[in-house]
DNA sequence: TACGACAGTGTTGTTTACAATGCAATAGGT
DNA sequence: ACCTATTGCATTGTAAACAACACTGTCGTA
């Protein structure tokens, strides 16, 4: 069977939900040795993995250098948000007429998975699925492209946030999902669309698309530290 | 040096643009070995670059089955042109809006090389410069985050074109180009975006989303005979 | 002490050989 | 004659060894 594509996906996966997470900071190595002991994978599948997150920019790729969490630059950022906001503002207005019940539910549901990750203050949980509610809101609108799309936009909006973060963090846009889902099931269309633009403006106005901090975190920080070999020690 | 990615670029693009110019067919089985002779490189090679076409899309990877050139289905032909339909409409309002002469010219000579094309009879080149023109003129736009995602969309739509094309081909696309063009040099925003919509409108709409025609050809055909000392043509 | 060359070490990149899987042709049975 | 099971071949997928490169620390010299 296609197991070997299964294990593939399994290790993207969970390097790609610790970059949606911030558990990896943005510029941080990812060695192949280290990676391919951590999951227990072959080098090839790591290196393949990586050729993966490299191609929708989650990861930058320098050769004979090895693999590091991308750094989005400024332009970078705006970009990102100019992107997001005319693909969402659509979605908003695709899933705003025509809202079935069963999409109805699944945002409702999946808002206070939301919700109950703030209150027990799981910030990796709560940034996660902050972003997967957008994604989650382009599914129901039903365009598969666009989908694949944002989910590159959501990932590298994580980045973005984790480099260029301001003081007031982005803790406040869960109210704001709820107040969009309100508009939506409340039928009006181009108040959920303003909504939805005004508040990704938000969350790019609360950034400082400034200064440029480099964080060069050490991979064992997050995972564990493999341990030098034979020193003088 | 970093020759090795050069390489890639090199295969990769002459792939890419075999599909842009619409002499692959969708369904084609892309054999490692066969490009890998074809091309004179590595296997791994080969592999790793339709691990990137298969990223964008553009091929097909079947488990232990191989590579095939993607064949799009009536849905996804539909997305993308949804999707086509909302970024170029932005990009096309960024142009029109602040127009420096650097890009005019840029487009006016891109233009003048569609027509050459087309003049000459010159099929593939037609269409591929036909794409090109779309992809430039994002590139004019200034967001790079879309300009790359409007390139998938382009080699796909090439793809669905080569699957759903109808009998009234897509040989006046050239003219509307112009239109479009003087439109925007005449600063004329909303009647530009509105011609850009309604030329992708006409495209989509003049193809057949019914049938699922298979078309496997022999790559010798497409890339010329197996050669010894590789990419020299 | 400061600078530059040099070797050591670890990591990445590539090639090779090998194993597993799918496909096709063939043989055998009903 | 048709259908099914088996065997052989071709292709893909994987692992391991090898080569190339970059970084680090040390030594030598001005």
């Amino acid at each position: 069977m296609a197991r070997n594509a299964t294990i593939d996906h399994l290790v993207y996966d969970r390097i790609h939900r610790a970059i949606l997470e911030q558990r990896l900071p943005p510029g941080t190595k990812l060695g192949e040795e280290s990676l391919s002991s951590l999951f227990a994978v072959s080098r090839a599948r790591v290196r393949r993995i990586l050729l993966r997150l490299a191609h929708d920019k989650s990861v930058e790729l320098r050769p004979n250098r090895g693999a590091y969490v991308a750094q989005p630059s400024a332009q970078d950022a705006r970009e990102v948000f100019t992107a997001r906001r005319i693909v969402e503002a659509h979605i908003v207005e695709w899933v705003a007429k025509g809202f079935p019940t069963a999409a109805r539910q699944r945002l409702e549901r999946h808002l206070a998975r939301e919700q109950a990750a703030h209150a027990r203050h799981d910030r990796p949980a709560a940034v996660r699925l902050s972003g997967e509610f957008h994604l989650l809101l382009a599914h129901v609108a039903g365009n598969r492209v666009l989908t694949w799309f944002l989910r590159e936009l959501v990932a590298r909006t994580s980045l973005i946030i984790a480099v260029y973060e301001g003081p007031g963090s982005s803790c406040c846009a869960c109210d704001e999902h709820q107040a969009l889902l309100a508009e939506l099931e409340a039928g009006r269309v181009q108040d959920a669309v303003d909504l939805m633009t005004r508040h990704l403006q938000g969350i790019e106005g609360r950034l400082n698309l400034d200064r440029t901090p480099r964080t060069p975190v050490d991979l064992r920080d997050v995972f564990g530290k493999p341990a030098r070999n034979g020193l003088a020690s």
